[in-house]
DNA sequence: GTTTGGTTTAACCTTTTGGTTAATAAAGGT
DNA sequence: ACCTTTATTAACCAAAAGGTTAAACCAAAC
């Protein structure tokens, strides 16, 4: 692995734990196993290095939606493998999603940049096809953008507040586990069930 | 108001905008109008006035939780109480959840000690309830506590992540809050239809 | 073997930041 | 009026943190 690599790696796990205010160069180095000046000789700075992994993560992120939401499958289809692929995903990835909303929230003006970058998220096709489907009497009368809040609500947040849902619900990091995996067919059947006709 | 109170709330603007990590005591100073000599004249440090203002969102978000949940209501009455009251509380206070989830993440030893305390959130009746009417054949199988993170999902995500939703939905201020309102009785709605029998 | 180029480091520098101090102003009791 | 206590400030301090530099290291090229 070369030492970029390391930096990148340590970085990304320091950041993702103590949010970009609360990581510290020196703690990035002694989790690379490198000196502190070769952060900078790699990385310009602070704030680049947290650029490049939090554009790492959100590109990992984002075009899977992309991906699934445009394809050629129904709505009900669309919701069953989102919900699936993405949690699994996520399973892999545990601290992604609290780690872009922090740094979104703290830091609007950096982030929305990336939203108006190419391969952002994209909704609207999705958003056409739900009123079409609901046009055609497939699905209950619901707001597209609703329905679209729904499902990231209930994939996303479990991981988003892990550690304050652990807490409240008792659950050892097996149980908790356990149940996102139980997610990952649950949610798509509630969902649906929710706005069939 | 007195200068402790003014002390009070600009820490809690800028600790929720900022993240305790992120926070300056200089401009908690500022935003309060005092010399920051007065912060540790009023409290003892950054970590003392952080932990007094992460309790007051805490023990605002915990006992409504309680209040509801412990209730001689029906599981579906208490849903539709439980979504309806606490979006509205949650509207007054959009920076909480995000800045209670935060903090859980970056400093998991101090909140802990936090979840073991007297009035936090506790779900246990909630949760033995849901059981008790699933076996009397109200509610579809499920499990209570996959139940109760859709209910906390659905009410609580939009507000953690609103700058992401904001951007992805491209929703303005004025429209996210319309939804939020919708989402009052809205989600309450899709809960149950999804569970009930 | 020596030069040359990119790597890597120890030591250093500068700014920021949380926190303190000593002096001053205001308030209250007698 | 005078003293005592409380509130407030400007100036200062020490530690932490981001960033720089000049020298050492090390491989490949000649």
């Amino acid at each position: 692995m070369s030492t970029e690599e390391k930096i990148f790696n340590a970085a990304r796990i320091v950041f993702q734990k103590k949010g970009f205010a609360g990581a510290r160069m020196q703690e990035i180095a002694d989790e690379a196993g490198i000196n502190k000046a070769m952060l900078h000789y790699c990385f310009k700075n602070k704030q680049q290095l947290f650029e490049a992994v939090f554009m790492k993560a959100f590109s990992q992120l984002a075009p899977q939606i992309n991906t699934i939401f445009n394809s050629e499958k129904s709505v009900f289809e669309k919701i069953t493998q989102f919900t699936h692929d993405y949690i699994s995903f996520v399973i892999e990835n545990p601290f992604l999603p609290q780690f872009v909303i922090q740094e979104m929230n703290n830091n609007p003006e950096f982030v929305m940049s990336i939203l108006t970058h190419a391969n952002r998220p994209n909704p609207d096709l999705f958003i056409s096809q739900i009123e079409k489907e609901i046009e055609a009497g497939i699905i209950k009368t619901i707001k597209p953008k609703q329905l679209l809040l729904n499902i990231f609500s209930m994939t996303v947040f479990p991981f988003a507040a892990q550690i304050m849902v652990k807490g409240i619900l008792h659950l050892s990091d097996l149980e908790f586990n356990q149940m996102m995996e139980e997610r990952k067919t649950s949610i798509a059947q509630e969902i649906i069930n929710s706005i069939k006709k």
